[in-house]
DNA sequence: AGGCGCACTTTTTTT
DNA sequence: AAGTGCGCCT
């Protein structure tokens, strides 16, 4: 395909944001209006016109999204987008500081991720009472809101967790001991890694015109969830480099990373000159889907100013149906995509995309998925290397690479039968400070209470240092029994798989920090590796995850009372439109059929102390207008949002259909 | 003291 | 699935 054939595809609207001249643009595209479509053809018109294709960088939300940009271009152009880039923001930082880690003061650091982090957190923290402080990882989660929105901790603090605001000082204190300890571990956690390059741009005139000019135009997709930490990137650029954003703010639902849509509203203040355009033409969803979208954003206190119109105009009514529970629900979901499969509404699996709110509710569909044997494959489960039988036997070879690195010294010997964390941190004192393997090795074998079995598994990575996947192997084949031993009750055959599946990850890298590094910033995730074989599987997905796609037939699970908005944002404002923007974000993901699902009860729902569910009066579906869906009772309960079960009926009530 | 095993809760959302 | 609290063991 040509160039021509490309722009040919588009409308007027995406056709001259695609066209514009180099000049600074921001296009405010609703959902389904071709967003993705309008970056493609505008980095294809880029190079078109001569713009080389390595000094075009695409940023998007998701490695995943950043890829199938590039493969869309690259189907048009052909080889003439070969060098074109696109990544995340973290990727894109993460590899100015490696080309030139000097640069940025950060030579020989290590990257850290959440887990780890809080980790750190843990150890600064130390044992207190529960009610003292806050938990590390809130600790954490707390330091970095504080950065990704550039406010002080005090404010955040009191946003945040407003019981704890008159610790602030002691919690201060922690925050310095965090940083003092990770710059002392040469630590890089995830904000570090924006923060660093943002502030050397910012205060070196050579670093910012280094980076400046590397790039020409810079495609920012999902602007809309970009945090005030990401413009600071992005400001300095601006002089030398042409920004062109597309977001939504109806999306933005990133709120709790820091995303802030001034970055959107004061777009053209911040930007002298920039040009803004919009798309409002859905192209993706029938009109009746679009009139339940419509009509949600229309009951928000917020004025959106969005009125999606579908081009491709009406089609079938979205269905309501309610369960007794969520594994009538489950169940139900799954025997009506079967059904719909058999009776050619669909024809293939991938038809059809299962949105759940959070990671933890598809494990109530996944049983479902698995009983009726319906492949499926799992957006935005637990990632690979965050599963904590990887972390194990990774932890061997992070010592072996840096040997400064406490947190994963503190997990590795902690593995060990009769090591717990007094003794671990007693032996990570007397290893810390070596750099010699003879000498580590040494001081392990002398330590009565730890088994000769963990110097041979070190032992065994640093005799294969510079080959990853042996490394791995061979620690593997000494840590196997332990590992087998603490997880026996816990799917030891599942996890046995992953470790498989990270030895033949392994197989591509030979340095053992590069290899980390990479999926920590890329992440693969666990259900990944096994489905891969399987490409015509149903979605399932967190709808954080479902970002940018979309589907024929989308169910969209437990918009229940208690659920939507969840009992925990109700009374902050701000947190319940951020909902009210995720169920929306679920709803347009849907062409041609939406099935909404919910249940009489939400068994996960806060209840106060007679076990009553808060007044649900902030229920997004509470003053749904008759006729937006066709509406189903699988449940022999009547719907009433605030219900008490009688007792000892709680969970068992099997869904019959009405 | 330090570690272990058991029972218990408690889950947003992601780079 | 993983964190926390508690009592018992070495």
């Amino acid at each position: 395909m040509s160039i021509e054939n490309l722009l040919g595809e588009l409308n007027q609207s995406q056709l001259r944001a695609a066209c514009m001249p180099s000049q600074h643009a921001l296009i405010l595209a609703g959902a389904g209006t071709g967003k993705t479509k309008t970056i493609v053809a505008r980095a294809a018109y880029l190079i078109s016109i001569g713009i080389p294709a390595y000094k075009i960088l695409i940023l998007a939300f998701t490695r995943l999204s950043a890829k199938e940009i590039v493969e869309r271009v690259k189907m048009h152009l052909g080889d003439e987008a070969q060098a074109l880039q696109a990544s995340t923001f973290h990727a894109w930082c993460y590899k100015l500081i490696h080309r030139a880690p000097k640069l940025f003061g950060c030579q020989g650091y290590s990257i850290i991720d959440q887990d780890d982090q809080g980790q750190l957190f843990k150890l600064v923290r130390g044992k207190v009472e529960k009610s003292d402080l806050p938990a590390a990882a809130d600790l954490r989660d707390l330091y970095s809101l504080a950065r990704n929105t550039n406010q002080s901790l005090a404010a955040t603090l009191e946003k945040m967790f407003p019981e704890f605001y008159p610790k602030k000082d002691r919690i201060a204190d922690i925050m310095m001991a965090y940083e003092h300890r990770k710059r002392e571990r040469r630590y890089l956690d995830y904000d570090d890694i924006l923060d660093v390059v943002a502030k050397h741009i910012a205060g070196s005139e050579k670093i910012r015109s280094w980076v400046a000019s590397q790039i020409d135009h810079l495609l920012v997709d999902e602007f809309q969830d970009t945090n005030p930490l990401q413009w600071q990137l992005l400001d300095p650029l601006k002089d030398d480099v042409t920004l062109f954003c597309v977001g939504d703010d109806a999306q933005s639902i990133y709120g709790f990373r820091g995303a802030d849509f001034q970055n959107v509203h004061s777009f053209s203040s911040r930007v002298k000159g920039a040009k803004i355009l919009k798309l409002q033409e859905n192209y993706r969803s029938t009109q009746e889907i679009l009139d339940v979208s419509n009509w949600l954003l229309s009951q928000s206190p917020l004025d959106y100013k969005k009125t999606l119109t579908a081009v491709r105009g009406c089609g079938r009514k979205p269905a309501l149906h309610t369960f007794s529970d969520e594994w009538a629900e489950g169940r139900w979901i799954v025997d009506d995509i079967i059904h719909r499969k058999n009776d050619g509404v669909t024809t293939e699996w991938r038809d059809h995309m299962i949105l759940v709110r959070s990671g933890f509710a598809a494990r109530i569909i996944e049983p479902a998925l698995l009983a009726k044997n319906v492949p499926y494959r799992f957006v935005g489960g637990v990632r690979l290397l965050e599963s904590q039988h990887i972390r194990d036997l990774l932890s061997a070879l992070r010592v072996v690479a840096n040997p400064q690195d406490e947190i994963a010294w503190m997990r590795f010997l902690s593995l060990w039968r009769g090591v717990g964390e007094k003794t671990a941190s007693k032996i990570v004192e007397k290893t810390l400070n070596l750099q010699d393997d003879i000498e580590i090795i040494d001081i392990l074998k002398l330590e009565s209470k730890l088994p000769d079995a963990a110097a041979n598994a070190i032992e065994a990575v640093m005799a294969n240092r510079d080959n990853v996947c042996v490394a791995l192997k061979s620690a593997y084949a000494v840590m196997e029994k332990m590992l087998a031993d603490k997880y026996q009750n816990q799917n030891w055959d599942k996890r046995e798989k992953d470790i498989k599946a990270v030895e033949k990850l392994a197989e591509k890298h030979t340095s053992i920090l590069a290899f980390i590094e990479e999926y920590l910033l890329d992440p693969i995730h666990s259900s990944q590796v096994k489905t891969r074989e399987i490409d015509d599987a149903v979605t399932l997905t967190t709808i954080h995850s479902a970002k940018g796609m979309e589907c024929q037939t989308c169910y969209v699970v437990n918009v229940s009372p208690g659920a939507y908005p969840s009992s925990h944002s109700i009374g902050d404002e701000a947190a319940v439109e951020e909902e009210r923007r995720v169920l929306y974000v679920a709803l347009t993901r849907a062409k041609d059929d939406l099935i909404v699902t919910r249940q009489v009860r939400n068994t996960w729902s806060v209840r106060d102390d007679q076990g009553k569910q808060p007044e649900p009066e902030t229920y997004f579906f509470n003053d749904l207008p008759a006729g937006l869906f066709d509406e189903f009772m699988h449940s022999r309960l009547p719907y009433i949002p605030d219900i008490n079960p009688p007792d000892g009926m709680s969970g068992i009530h099997i869904g019959i259909a009405i």
